[in-house]
DNA sequence: GAAATCAGTGTAAGCGCTTGCATTTGCATC
DNA sequence: GATGCAAATGCAAGCGCTTACACTGATTTC
């Protein structure tokens, strides 16, 4: 075996610079430990080898990975790739690494790729919400894997989280609704099940109704998945009603922006024949015309964050807070105020 | 140590089923070395004891982390978030892993980042482009480590890629404008330098003004880094010209997107007073009004394509080949027909 | 000036797994 | 039943690193 072209080892460069294995070590990892000047042989042979730690030993012999892994429902909905990018930008000023998989809002894939994950030795976790078999959080417990769950904000979960409240910033924008006249409202909401935003923001639009003493069980809701045709057809449906409503409230910005057009399509004009409303403030919900009104949500925020009580909870600096991220209505052309 | 609550290891396995550990390694690596009896009653007391193998020992045992790096500009842009999301679905049918990085168009962050994800012990790497310093492939190379370029098809350089060829698919789009009677044509290109695609687009409409008779030099072209505020500036100052351009054609449809609003808030309708076009097909082009003219680009194929070959590449199965897809015109209402 | 202390470095024991090679077992063959 | 062979399994040597502990010599303390 040629040992000429092989990658070097720790103790190439303990040779090379004449000390210990034990002192390239700590050159590499704690240098305050070891003298000015042998620090300097050491890293002038680290850099004429060219060497690297290798990844396997050191995870094993430390006991850690410096990795830490994300599951999202998909990163092809605009929110989650703009949180994912802040979160890997703040982890790697921290030195880890972002180990990225996706479960396409389903439980079962979810489940896998913790486990996956967590095989490859993530030192902690990002998940989405909290709405997931307890025996799942049991199971990370034994593995001592922290976990830290975006998107949501209920404090009584006790689960370290950061987020907002979904279900409170969708009432605020219900209540701007109905404050605008609105009576007759309808809702197209992403697939609840297993996914405690989507149904937040149903409860939130019925806490509206019933403080405003409409009947929350009397409105139309259509559950789709997210998808600007899903939120196009969705709409087609609801105004076929025999009172269609004045209003479409969606779930997110994609089912908005589907509406919209569904609404375009039947030539119908947002808002002068019906509203339209979205969620989360994407790019694409001020490109549309009208533009679209909708809950802004500091995506990019949150993923700095998380990433900064993520490394903190793996480092033992926290056992895990609950942080309240505030979002904010954005009130534009898609709503009609019907008493203007 | 409470040896209780510790995570079992190979070596707890062996024992309750009464075997040894090369037996347990094999009926987890290679079952079909073990007979099925053994086999069983192995796998029952890794289900009884829920092992699972520790990452760290395992990659340093067999030399390799079933982990492959993708250093992409940015997850914001859909593209790349598309090809990214195909690409990890098709790396763990295949049992692999997928570490993310983002590179935000800067090469020197993109050689850090190259860098950290081979000490990670990537097996391949993703990249996008060609477009960089030589020496990062010498440093792969030395290292043994297999490289996989997408979103180019530049079959000269030798090195292996899954993509498409910017130059001529922009040649095509920029035929089909000239063969509707324009002449006056701008261009707004995203950055060029370190992007072999954005600098292929932009040859690739030179290449058509020269096919055509025009002068590819007389060409306005305005580089912006992509954006849809960016494209809408550049649009703003490319109408202010005495002879504005009667179509502007955009590096990706981020910027044309810009564009539009551009015209749009100038008073300009499109494609009546100019038209646009764009570059990718995401969905956005198909959102706004009028829907874009661009090119479609197959990215979630390019995604899945490119785990294919690159896994391949790991595992030796091949030493990487050059695989050209098929981007194709989508004519839409951006542009206008000055003949019709 | 001896004892105590301490910073700097070396020694060597793992970390948990894979795998080449040696050994055992099972079975067909004579 | 002995023999030979292949299949199944066990043995044990690493893989490259971190770190507890031991050691050395210099510095401080009384």
């Amino acid at each position: 075996m040629s040992q000429l072209r092989s990658v070097p080892t720790l103790d190439d460069v303990a040779r090379a610079a004449g000390v210990s294995t034990a002192t390239v070590s700590r050159c590499l990892n704690s240098p305050e430990r070891v003298v000015e000047d042998t620090r300097k042989r050491v890293m002038s042979a680290v850099e004429h080898l060219g060497y690297t730690p290798n990844f396997g030993a050191r995870v094993m012999a430390a006991r850690r990975t410096f990795t830490i892994g994300a599951i999202i429902p998909t990163m092809e909905n605009a929110i989650f790739a703009r949180a994912l990018q802040a979160f890997q930008e703040e982890l790697h000023a921290r030195g880890y690494t972002l180990l990225v998989a996706s479960s396409a809002y389903q439980p079962e894939i979810e489940e896998e790729q913790i486990r996956s994950l967590v095989a490859r030795g993530a030192d902690g976790l990002l998940l989405i919400g909290h709405d997931r078999d307890p025996a799942v959080y049991d199971y990370l417990k034994s593995r001592e894997i922290p976990v830290l769950s975006a998107w949501v904000y209920l404090p009584d979960t006790g689960q370290p989280a950061v987020g907002f409240d979904n279900r409170r910033s969708m009432f605020a924008l219900a209540q701007q609704v109905i404050d605008f006249g609105h009576r007759r409202i309808a809702m197209i909401s992403g697939i609840t099940k297993g996914n405690d935003r989507a149904a937040g923001r149903v409860l939130g639009l019925r806490d509206a109704l019933q403080a405003n003493g409409l009947d929350p069980e009397a409105m139309p809701v259509i559950e789709t998945p997210y998808g600007v045709e899903n939120g196009a057809d969705a709409l087609r449906s609801l105004m076929q009603a025999d009172a269609p409503p004045t209003v479409v409230m969606c779930g997110n910005d994609v089912l908005a922006v589907g509406a919209l057009r569904g609404a375009q399509d039947m030539g119908l004009s947002v808002p002068q024949d019906v509203s339209v409303t979205g969620f989360d403030d994407i790019e694409l919900a001020r490109i549309v015309t009208p533009q679209i009104t909708t809950v802004h949500v500091p995506h990019r925020e949150m993923g700095r964050k998380a990433a900064i009580a993520l490394v903190d909870m793996v480092e033992k600096r926290s056992t895990g807070d609950v942080v309240e991220l505030k979002s904010s209505l954005q009130i534009r052309g898609s709503l009609r105020d019907l008493n203007g």
